[in-house]
DNA sequence: AACCGGCGGTTCAATTAATGAACCAACGCG
DNA sequence: CGCGTTGGTTCATTAATTGAACCGCCGGTT
């Protein structure tokens, strides 16, 4: 891994839980040594990347980020439409949706919406950092994934989450497999107890997945009526949302309902 | 320059009027080996910071800047805070207003607000990047920052915009000094002609400049009265925009009105 | 008060990565 | 068809990075 893709890796030890880190424990999250850790962000900070805080000087995301962000978003408008669609994606099934970004190895959430239809929803604030082998959005990632991606993924440590999380790389290929065939990925309780979500990848320019679209509701809300209809409002949307901010979709990319 | 500065230092290049860039005018215009160049946005790359699109293969943001934008907002809303901020600033003073952040060289526009007050306004369409030199919000920044970055800002080329425009370095600083008496840079028709602007530092945890708060209007409208309301007003956004954010004030920041 | 363990930060010989001139195939233009 | 430009590649040379060991400071414990 060249200099600047290992600085930046250091970016995705940030998260909405640990958005302030000191050195030792970036080094110590990292595996790097404590001099090469501090070197490249010095190197960050010079560039307004990252800033240090408080009296510890721990590290956090800098001012830098946000312009980079703002001229993205004034071209690919990826954030403002996604807002869009995981709204009408969540008013349309009457559940939790949400979309979320490739951070390294693991997804990020980046906007999600929730519905007003019941009284019980699914929660989005202990789930915006998503693993790949244990969520819907990350399994919906990995089937349209380059082979090289998938397996340097599943070659990691596979943590469970719950009694549920499919932990043997065997498994979780077969849940790939099944997810190509329907363009959707279907996960039962592997990454919270008792939720079932069904997640699409969003393509970016280059046919590959830049991300996921997903709903996620309890389990005891959902029928076979309510998943067929779940799962084509999911494709719709990464459809929609592809479209617009100039993705495109894989030419193998299925448009049937589930079997 | 170490190679993750070099490297990051390329995200500099793209702009609201130039989104996509070829590999060999980043090259021509970073002044780097295309080799180089070449590998260094392949690493930016492999980390989603930016992307090729199109059949030419021009580079530009890649989707990865948005979920640090999105973690950076959620425990430093400078984004959010500044837009409310540049709204009720261009309400009070019946001009445009609007915030900028620091990159590299150049300031760059992060939000900005039209006012309904008048018939005619200033616009932001031409002025999303601004030199130090020659715009308010730019003497403001380098009022307020350290020397060094003062030294190595002016002594680069001082590119005129205007007939108004200065470009002798000494005047320069001198408008820094008038700018460190009261707080707020002041600036007749250097970057946009018939235009004055009023723009004060807005500061990070760390007591430095992060960018500028600015109000931009014809000089036909500017009166004395007019000149001490908006400076009276810049004065305050920028209190507020960085006390809200978690910045720091430089304890010799000026309280006063214009002299 | 003394001691300990951890913090952020620094140094420099050894090691590794980056560099860029020269090259390639492909493409659009006259 | 020839030319000039593009994106992309190679590898001997050059430069940067690395990390073990070290430093001063700080908070907690005895």
């Amino acid at each position: 891994m060249g200099t600047v893709a290992k600085a930046l890796s250091l970016l995705n030890l940030f998260s909405m839980e640990q958005p302030e880190i000191g050195l030792s424990d970036v080094a110590r999250l990292s595996g790097m040594n404590k001099a090469t850790a501090y070197r490249l962000l010095s190197e960050l900070q010079s560039q307004g990347i990252v800033e240090q805080v408080g009296p510890d000087r721990a590290y956090r995301l800098g001012p830098g980020v946000l312009r980079l962000a703002a001229l993205r978003e004034a071209s690919v408008p990826l954030l403002t439409v996604a807002r869009e669609v995981v709204r009408a994606l969540s008013d349309e099934t009457g559940e939790t949706a949400h979309m979320s970004v490739i951070r390294g190895t693991r997804l990020s959430a980046l906007t999600y919406a929730y519905s007003q239809a019941h009284a019980t929803r699914v929660t989005m604030e202990n789930a915006t950092d998503l693993a790949f082998h244990a969520t819907g959005s990350g399994l919906a990632v990995l089937a349209f994934s380059d082979p090289g991606f998938v397996n340097e993924t599943l070659a990691q440590p596979l943590p469970a989450y719950t009694e549920e999380t499919v932990t043997d790389s065997a498994a979780v290929r077969a849940a790939l497999d099944a997810a190509r065939l329907t363009g959707v990925a279907e996960c039962r309780g592997l990454f919270e107890a008792e939720v079932h979500s069904h997640a699409a990848p969003v393509f970016g320019p280059d046919g590959k997945p830049l991300g996921a679209l997903a709903v996620a509701a309890p389990y005891a809300r959902m029928t076979n009526a309510t998943a067929a209809h779940i799962h084509a409002a999911v494709i719709a949307g990464t459809r929609e949302l592809t479209h617009r901010t100039g993705g495109a979709l894989p030419a193998d990319y299925p448009t049937g309902a589930p079997t």
